[in-house]
RNA sequence: GGACCAGUAGCUCAGCUGGAUAGAGCAACGCCCUUCUAAGGCGUGGGUCGGACGUUCGAAUCGUCUCUGGUUCACCA
């Protein structure tokens, strides 16, 4: 598509003393579009030139000459305001959307670079809580965008399968398996196990020392302890499941903790190998204190492994497995410290250098409740399950007032409930805590995904009753200047930026706000102006407008994990 | 105590790498369905951008200090 900026920034560059790129990173956007479409302020400048910003403008608008994409400069207070053709801008959305069609948007930006999103990584045994989910929903859309912008991906549910965790896991079913039959609810029965082994654990520091003995058995292969962990880890991925086909979440690798257990003795003759291990207190560390990031322990006193050291044997695997450009670590900022550390040891895997480079720690911020922090111990969790179903249940509640005679009822409630909630979970920056409320969750007004799903609805219910979509060479576009409509192709014209903008900060939420505000534009032209014509030639206009709204809400949606429905 | 993160309207949040009058949604109030789906649109009210100082032609945005909240700081993950 015509790069409007890079051709600003090249007619300004002709006559000043600056690198082009400086330039274009200079160009802004004005607040208001009656102040044109582009703006270039020359107060930088006048330091440089020695003359009143305003004098800078005017001489500048003297030497720019107009042509077929830029039809008009104007100065106003020190701004040089660019007004582009409007009927060009118009001409190349629409024809771009028309040639792409579902792959508008996208590039190949990625092409030839591999890129690890490490994403959902719930516990094995314990429920899957509205806090696995705001990091499922996350790391499912970067990953899909990624994908969408040619990377080669690779996504990875590293599964909490491992750990001191287990051991008590097993010392709990040793004790009470008889009064549990795992059958009707299995996650409640590990949890009702873990909750009981923890409070034994804290009366008694005995039985927390079979628990560590438990799990050293399992890294050495004791096939009860094995057997038993095996049992919870199936019954933990079969209910995981359940929440992954809802949520239409795939992974390319499910390589847990425990997939690393036998891969740790590379990792400690590495650092061995660099002088990097010390003995400390009975365990054996890196020593990062100079770097102001503690230390960070890779064998414990017992001599049994840490996640640390499965972190770094996971690097090393990857590296030479995927040969990954990026490796990203959706986790919450808890861990913050923790990636630090790990990143930094990992510097001596020798492993090649754009891998270290790559990895990355992609943080967000934690969901609690409005009375504190959730605990899998208090039993406090909102499981996924449970708010997904709820949320279903009230969007078909809301259909059968609405509209009752709608076909596939349920199904299309399904996408409208779960596209809710995953809405709420990207729209706004993925650091900032949350705090989970129901009526808020539920929310089908506003900036809310069943919006979006509204407006869409809403562009394929007007080409329904036209019967076609029109053919792109009966579109006048002159019939497409008006505000509305304006400000519609501008937005359409950004969404390739959007994506990469999400790539670059891993933001998905970038892209939950653009699809409001696509939303928002098309409601505003909706009830301005009348899409269903007398006249065939607006009305192919408008209807053709609707149709790459449509398109681009769809594509945009679907990269975030939000299903489209026919009719709401 | 050290480190990191956050603090914008009553609530939830936008505000791009400093730029032109600080924007949405929810909640409140008032309008708009004999016209394409009112899960919608329009309007009104509501702000010392936590505070102070500084850098700059210009600061919600950058720097320093400070207050508040959160996270984390060795054998859990």
């Amino acid at each position: 598509m015509i790069d409007f900026k890079k051709i600003i920034g090249e007619k300004i560059a002709k006559n000043v003393q600056l690198d082009l790129s400086e330039i274009v990173s200079y160009i802004e956007i004005p607040p208001n579009p009656e102040m044109g479409d582009y703006a270039f302020p020359c107060f930088k400048l006048a330091k440089i030139l020695k003359k009143s910003p305003q004098m800078i403008a005017e001489e500048l608008k003297g030497k720019i000459e107009l042509d077929e994409n830029i039809e008009e400069i104007k100065v106003v207070s020190g701004y040089l305001n660019f007004y582009i053709n409007k009927l060009l801008l118009t001409k190349t959305v629409l024809t771009e959307i028309e040639n792409s069609k579902d792959t508008y948007g996208s590039n190949k930006s990625g092409n030839g670079k591999n890129v690890i999103v490490e994403y959902s990584s719930p516990n094995i045994a314990k429920p899957f809580h509205i806090g696995h989910l705001r990091n499922t929903v996350i790391g499912a859309a970067l990953y899909k965008i990624y994908k969408y912008l040619g990377y080669n991906t690779i996504g990875i549910n590293h599964l909490g399968d491992y750990g001191t965790q287990f051991g008590k896991m097993i010392e709990g079913y040793k004790r009470w398996a008889q009064e549990y039959d795992f059958k009707k609810d299995p996650i409640s029965d590990c949890m009702d196990i873990y909750v009981r082994i923890n409070n034994l654990c804290k009366e008694d520091e005995n039985v927390l020392n079979a628990c560590r003995e438990n799990f050293k058995k399992i890294e050495e292969g004791d096939p009860y302890c094995v057997e038993v962990w095996n049992k919870f880890k199936d019954l933990s991925l079969k209910e995981f499941q359940k929440i992954y086909d809802l949520l239409g979440v795939k992974f390319d690798s499910l390589n847990g903790e425990a997939f690393y257990s036998d891969k740790m003795d590379e990792v400690v003759d590495k650092l061995e190998k660099h002088g990097a291990l010390k003995d400390s207190e009975g365990a054996k560390i890196v020593d990062l204190e100079d770097k102001g990031l503690g230390v960070c322990i890779i064998k414990k006193s017992n001599g049994s492994t840490i996640y640390a050291t499965r972190d770094l044997a996971a690097i090393l695997y990857r590296s030479r497995t995927y040969d990954f450009d990026k490796c990203l670590y959706v986790v919450a900022y808890e861990q913050n410290l923790h990636f630090k550390q790990v990143f930094e040891v990992a510097k001596y895997l020798d492993i090649p250098e754009k891998c270290l480079k790559g990895l990355q720690h992609v943080a967000y911020g934690m969901v609690r409740l409005t009375t504190g922090r959730m605990s899998t111990r208090e039993g406090t969790v909102v499981k996924v399950d449970e708010l997904l179903q709820e949320s279903i249940d009230r969007v078909e509640k809301i259909i059968e007032e609405k509209n009752p005679d709608m076909q596939n009822k349920k199904e299309e409630a399904k996408k409208i409930g779960i596209g809710a909630v995953i809405f709420n979970n990207l729209c706004s920056t993925i650091i900032k805590d949350q705090v989970f409320d129901w009526n808020t969750v539920l929310n089908f007004n506003g900036e809310t995904g069943p919006y979006i799903q509204y407006v869409y609805v809403r562009t394929k219910s007007v080409i329904e009753k036209v019967g076609n979509i029109p053919d792109i060479n009966d579109v006048n576009i002159e019939l497409l200047q008006d505000k509305e409509s304006q400000k519609i192709i501008s937005i359409l014209y950004n969404f390739e930026n959007i994506l990469m903008s999400v790539v670059e900060k891993n933001e998905p939420s970038l892209l939950a706000r653009y699809l409001i505000e696509l939303s928002q534009s098309y409601s505003n032209f909706y009830n301005e102006n009348k899409i269903i014509d007398k006249d065939r030639k607006i009305q192919d206009a408008r209807v053709y407008l609707s149709w790459a709204v449509g398109k681009v809400l769809k594509i945009g949606s679907g990269l975030l994990g939000i299903e489209m429905p026919d009719k709401m």
